[in-house]
RNA sequence: GCAGGGGUGGCGGAGUCUGGUCAAUCGCGCAAGGCUUAGGACCUUGUGCCUUAGGGCUGCGUGAGUUCGAAUCUCACCCCCUGCACCA
């Protein structure tokens, strides 16, 4: 049994007193890889591990093909959520309190943590600790977090370049907000973290008869206007009449109150909503009068607090008029049906239909009338076609767009922003609505210029998995203006508006060079002040000299030579590695970020990108309560074992699922691979035979497979084929025995060397026990020896295998008859070379009768290979030729005689077919021996 | 809706670019036998259907087409997953 808790410790030890992960540029072709770095508003569990790990993974290949390769990690500070949490830690907050504590804190840190930086620091230093246990090649002395003062200046040197090259933009943007606090609200800041959905409506002005104001109706659906029988408002609630661009309008009074963030507005009174009910109002589209009534579904918080009735499309409203008229109000009786849909009968009415189908009468629930909605709302505005109106005959979706842009035209309509899943609660308890802010920041990643020479760099760039590369092409077209500031949170000041910090995505798209000169500013102690633009200049740019960077920075020129030299070094190599649903946003944008300010030559080399971790295939999430630290795993599952599964469960592109189940087949063969190695000693190293011959085939075409599969990070492939394959090789190896000891430790030797950067710690012990100097980690990628792959050989085990079970397959059948014994011999009869020529010579001609015309060239009768030949019936589907010679085959079955003799429990005996008496001897094909099972006497 | 990815055995997931060596690598699960005081682990065998001297049939979302031959190529349709921004 292997301890994995003792390698790992003694191995980490040991390179850490190597100082093995910490290199420094050399004459060695370099390689920086960068994972998107950790937010550390929680410690890391398994499902976070994945990038880090494959990333690690591809760093220690990389090495090993010969490059001096810098794996750096830092922490990213940046946002909200890290005060977030730590104000709920303090608030003693019961949902953060049972999500931490799987992460075993203890309680004297517990307090601690409500202050934000400490919690950070406390989730960054454990992040390191469970990384380092994972046996992740990181080189710490670079680490450095997004509040780092030194790095603050970079971010400002970054956007000033941006500024100057007229990339920023200010303007009107829109944001969630909260009244209360005077703050945006995100996902994090909301009441059960429901992300709030932000949505542009139209907001339809319907004049009052005998009045200049109009009633204003928030509606998703223009399109309807031509079927609209009344207006419904919330009857007791409070309305406003309020100038708009100077024109009056009725609203609620809680609409008046919310559109003021959005829109300039003037309130001039307040209204009853009983007022309301006594005017009318004249359609804009048709010009015809319409009552007002009053709806009980009718929200006054929603959008304008007034809705338009289209009862035959919509079932609110078609209920909400049903239950009036039985009130004995007068209510319109025409419901006019606007949309059509494909087969459906003209006289129908959609609401009615729809609401049968949920057999929701007039008395229904709201939620049920609510799902009748939703379904007809998808279907008509899937399959729906205007039957009235101007754009009559157009789909509904178009129509909706038409309608819109003729009433915004027309003066007839104005637009707002609602929150479509409204209500959504600030964690204060205010509801969150809509505010516009005109003095926003934009990064305008829609500048043609900009977008043009990302796309023009991004050609060259390697992608991985390949067929991601239209995700990126299509991000890049798409994104637009960013809002780069936020008013609240950890990070970088906005230079351009103090008051404000650099949004958290903003701040990260150029942070991976810091990374070559972290570790020297910090050993050098130098401070933030000096970090001038001067020296970011000619650091990362190459503008001015050394000597003028210095004199503005007032840093020792040594110290500048060696940033710039370092930068220069690691990053003209880069390789990006982040999980796939950041190409939408970060790793784009970093794109757009190299493409603005790095020299060319410097854009990313390779962006890597790789699917989710799961646990027992379910996502990990809090609400599941499966959340895994890595500490934990890696003491119950072994540091190697978890990292395989990481990497390598499955190919980048798809989610791995991580099962107890997988890690127990791993330890067992590991345990297998480590017993084999200890027996070893007990081995012989002769002479040469076939299955030598046959192991060392299929390790030099593993190595050439593997090769290839790595360099197209086919991991799983690759990690299948280096492990698994190999334990399936040696053990039939083995099986066939007398091992040969020579040839069996270059096999694991070079096994394990390819086998270390997913499972760095056993293979160091491997390789140590193989006797072995050195790291297995430091070695050199091992070379195919072209030569040493010998088809045939590997087809003649192939034949072998097929003839042991064929011969299997026919003792089961046979021994009943026998009385259930075993037969007393098995003949295996080795077809004729003239056999082997014919079938050749059939693959190429594809014609019976030409091969029988050949037949003297192959040695043999016209007859007897034209009865052979014909057994094919169909010459179109033999294609693949024989690979091996008769002599071949009949000498690695009788290599296996022996074997196969201990397998099938009876005497074995190979035969060729001239040679043999047997009737069943002309049945033998080339990769078919003849087979004749003998029973009773031998 | 827009964009990207995908539908293959009880399951995870190869194979698709470059059609034939594919009843389908590998792994998990399951079943039987061996070993064991027992369990676990380990080893052997089996795991679509029908056969029974190594054979045949059906099958890779649905339907059609190209081809001597299709999981693989073409067309149409159905279904699923992910992202859609100020959120890290």
């Amino acid at each position: 049994m292997i301890d994995y808790g003792a390698i790992e410790k003694k191995w980490q030890k040991r390179w850490e007193e190597s100082n093995a992960y910490e290199p420094e540029p050399n004459e060695k072709k370099p390689l920086l890889v960068t994972a998107a770095w950790p937010y550390v508003n929680m410690p890391l569990h398994i499902g976070h591990l994945k990038t880090y790990a494959i990333t690690d993974m591809y760093a220690r290949y990389m090495r090993l093909a010969g490059y001096n390769t810098l794996f750096p990690m830092g922490f990213h500070y940046t946002g909200t959520p890290i005060i977030a949490i730590a104000k709920r830690i303090a608030e003693r907050n019961k949902d953060v309190l049972d999500e931490i504590k799987v992460y075993n804190i203890p309680d004297s840190e517990l307090p601690k943590l409500s202050d934000p930086l400490y919690m950070a620091d406390y989730f960054a230093k454990d992040t390191v600790r469970g990384l380092r246990a994972a046996g992740l090649g990181i080189d710490w002395r670079r680490s450095f977090n997004s509040i780092n003062p030194f790095f603050s200046k970079m971010v400002e040197w970054q956007f000033s370049k941006l500024v100057a090259m007229n990339l920023l933009e200010q303007g009107e943007h829109y944001v969630a907000w909260c009244t209360n606090e005077g703050n945006p609200v995100g996902q994090h800041d909301t009441k059960g973290d429901v992300h709030p959905e932000i949505e542009k409506v139209a907001m339809v002005a319907f004049k009052v008869k005998d009045e200049s104001a109009s009633f204003l109706c928030t509606t998703y659906r223009p399109e309807t206007i031509y079927g609209v029988s009344n207006l419904f408002i919330a009857k007791g609630a409070a309305y406003s009449l309020v100038s708009i661009s100077g024109k009056d309008y009725y609203i609620s009074k809680s609409a008046a109150k919310e559109l003021a963030y959005q829109l300039k507005m003037e309130e001039k009174g307040d209204v009853s909503s009983d007022e309301l009910l006594a005017k009318s109002a004249l359609n804009p589209l048709t010009g015809e009068e319409i009552p007002i009534l009053p709806g009980f579904f009718v929200d006054e918080s929603f959008g304008t607090g007034i809705v338009m009735s289209v009862p035959a499309h919509a079932p609110f409203d078609y209920v909400a008029l049903k239950r009036l008229e039985r009130e004995g109000y007068k209510v319109p009786s025409s419901y006019k049906k606007v949309i059509s849909l494909e087969g459906d009968a003209e006289q129908s009415i959609p609401s009615m239909v729809y609401l049968s189908m949920f057999g929701a009468g007039e008395s229904a629930s709201d939620d049920l009338i609510e799902e009748a909605t939703k379904k007809l709302y998808s279907a008509e505005s899937h399959n729906g076609k205007m039957s009235v109106g101007k754009y009559a005959g157009s789909t509904e979706s178009e129509a909706r767009e038409y309608i819109k842009r003729d009433l915004l035209a027309d003066g007839n309509a104005l637009e707002s922003y609602i929150i479509s899943n409204s209500p959504v609660f600030c964690r204060c308890g205010t509801r969150a609505i809509i505010k516009i802010v005109n003095d926003q920041w934009f990064i305008n990643y829609g500048d043609k210029a900009w977008k043009e020479k990302v796309k023009a760099l991004f050609a060259s760039t390697e992608v991985y998995p390949k067929k991601m590369r239209a995700a990126y092409d299509y991000t890049i077209d798409w994104l637009d203006l960013r809002a780069l500031e936020r008013a609240q949170g950890l990070g970088t000041r906005f230079p351009l508006n103090p008051k404000h910090i650099i949004e958290s995505l903003s701040d990260s798209t150029l942070y991976m060079a810091f990374y070559t000169i972290s570790h020297i500013i910090a050993s050098n102690n130098i401070s933030a002040d000096k970090a001038k633009p001067e020296f970011f200049d000619y650091v990362f740019l190459g503008i001015g000299t050394v000597d003028s960077a210095s004199a503005a920075s007032g840093i020792d020129p040594l110290v500048v030579k060696r940033c710039r030299e370092s930068f220069a070094y690691w990053y003209s190599n880069t390789s990006r590695h982040s999980a796939s649903e950041l190409i939408y946003s970060h790793l784009t944008m970093y794109l757009f970020a190299h493409a603005a300010i790095m020299p060319k030559e410097l854009f990313p080399k390779r962006i890597v990108t790789n699917g989710m971790q799961l646990y027992e295939g379910k996502k990990m999430s809090k609400s599941l309560g499966n959340i895994v630290p890595i500490a934990d795993a890696i003491k119950k599952y072994g540091a190697d074992n978890l990292r395989a599964i990481e990497i390598a469960g499955t190919e980048l592109d798809t989610d791995t699922d991580f099962s107890v189940a997988a890690v127990s087949g791993l330890m067992q063969r590991n345990d297998f691979l480590y017993n084999t190695i200890k027996s070893m000693e007990e081995m012989d190293s002769g002479g040469l035979r076939p299955i030598d011959y046959w192991l060392y085939s299929k390790l030099n075409a593993k190595i050439s497979s593997v090769t290839k599969d790595m360099g197209l990070l086919y991991v799983k492939s690759a990690f299948g084929s280096i492990y698994y394959d190999s334990i399936n090789e040696i053990k039939r190896y083995l099986e066939r025995g007398s091992p040969n000891q020579i040839v069996l430790s270059e096999f694991l030797s070079k096994v394990t060397i390819m086998l270390s950067p997913f499972m760095p710690h056993i293979a160091e012990e491997f390789w140590e026990m193989l006797g072995n100097d050195g790291f297995a980690i430091e070695q050199a990628w091992p070379q195919p020896d072209i030569g040493m792959i010998n088809g045939p050989i590997e087809s003649c085990e192939d034949v072998i295998d097929a003839t042991l079970s064929d011969i299997k397959g026919i003792i089961t059948v046979m021994s009943p008859k026998n009385g259930g014994s075993m037969p007393s011999e098995v003949a295996i009869i080795i077809a004729d070379e003239w056999k082997f020529k014919a079938y050749n010579y059939l693959v190429d001609s594809k014609k019976h009768s030409e091969v029988i015309a050949k037949s003297e060239s192959f040695g043999a009768t016209k007859e007897d290979v034209s009865k052979y030949i014909l057994q094919y019936k169909n010459p179109n589907s033999v294609t693949m030729k024989v690979s091996f010679t008769s002599e071949e085959l009949r000498s690695a079955m009788e290599d296996a005689s022996k074997y196969m003799s201990s397998k099938l429990g009876c005497a074995v005996k190979v035969y060729s077919e001239s040679s043999s008496s047997s009737a069943r001897a002309q049945r033998a094909q080339p990769e078919k021996p003849g087979i004749e099972l003998k029973w009773g006497q031998s």
